[in-house]
DNA sequence: TAGCATGGAGAACAATCAGAGAACAGAGCA
DNA sequence: TGCTCTGTTCTCTGATTGTTCTCCATGCTA
């Protein structure tokens, strides 16, 4: 079963804002957010959603509504860039690239595009697309997403540090490694693999 | 069943943009692309493809559109490991891995797993994964897998010299490149892109 | 010259898509 | 009990879209 045009960028929508729905939407909302005037519309859509298995109302009729997306997923979000000293570059529209799973974790990841050549000694090139399994800590010697300062995002190698700071290592012999206070450095993600296109 | 000129400059747009467009694009917007102001001129040449059975038509007849150009896709076969100095190790049962269609070129391609360092600099890694095309020549500059003397089998990069020799040259500043007359030098396909697993 | 293949324009049409709006039943609440 | 909010169902309308059709232009060939 094929989505049409409009069902397609509702289903986007909703798979991209589902997170940041605390209680799943209301149709009345769902109408607000989509330029929509008519719950009947509305309806109409979400309900071919519901027979293409995309999406499954909610048990409790009222007050809540429907709006859970599967695990079904067509892929993976590439959710923009990651440079060393800046935050992600967010892409507005996140894309999904279809990953074979042999390239994946069990858990839920993403996608991002390197910039600069921070982590050069090990092979991640400028340019490369890294698969990130979303996490929000890591293991010693793993390779992160670490936000600083709720500021700026790099891909490093963490190293917890006895007195509890955080060291961050760029895997490139010209660059130096950073350390700061464990409440500075928030975990977004861990390396799991890598993508290169010549 | 042969297509005409027209056709064929159809096929190939629609070939070549299959993944630029987020939904199936619609007449209208082929018509565009194309040049034509005419929904009707355009039908002729799409039913002409899917008679040849290069195209089919969308499921839904309207809304969404036409244009998923078959992909038979059975994945692509990981022939063995690729080692300077050594033949590709073939496995014996060649499995076969499914890769994304961005990672993959328009032709037909086949995976090899890296062995060793030769190509580290530009960040091709042991045990890394790569995507070959299959081809029996490449440009100058491109990274191919060459078979010297049918004997051993390296993943360098290409530089045809004007005496009609070859050389091939690693990617590790701690190796030296080496000169074959062409004769000697079979290319048996072109790094076109790259996995890794952490 | 006539005939044919190719390529395009444009009109007309039926099916579908997309949306508006009205009405209704059930749930929760005061 | 009424009131409000919600999902659901329904009809109606207008816009799109694939399809079919006729007509025309060009170039090639017999």
């Amino acid at each position: 079963m094929k989505l049409t045009r409009r069902q397609q960028e509702i289903y986007n929508y909703l798979h991209n804002n589902a997170e940041h729905f605390v209680h799943p939407p209301t149709y009345d909302e769902l109408c607000l957010e989509l330029g929509l005037s008519s719950r009947g519309s509305l309806h109409k859509h979400i309900q071919a959603l519901v027979d293409a298995g995309l999406v499954e109302p909610m048990e409790g009729r009222q007050g809540i509504r429907l709006v859970e997306w599967e695990q079904v997923d067509e892929g993976i979000p590439h959710l923009g860039a990651i440079a060393a000293g800046r935050p992600i570059e967010a892409i507005s529209q996140p894309e999904f690239l279809s990953v074979p799973d042999f390239m994946l974790s069990q858990y839920p990841c993403y996608a991002l595009t390197v910039k600069g050549e921070s982590m050069i000694d090990i092979g991640i090139m400028d340019g490369d697309l890294v698969v990130i399994e979303k996490r929000d800590s890591a293991r010693n010697g793993e390779i992160v997403v670490a936000l600083i300062n709720n500021e700026e995002a790099t891909l490093k190698r963490q190293q917890n540090n006895n007195d509890g700071s955080v060291t961050l290592i760029p895997e490139n012999s010209e660059m130096e490694s950073m350390t700061y206070p464990a409440e500075q450095v928030q975990i977004q993600g861990v390396l799991v693999s890598l993508l290169r296109r010549y």
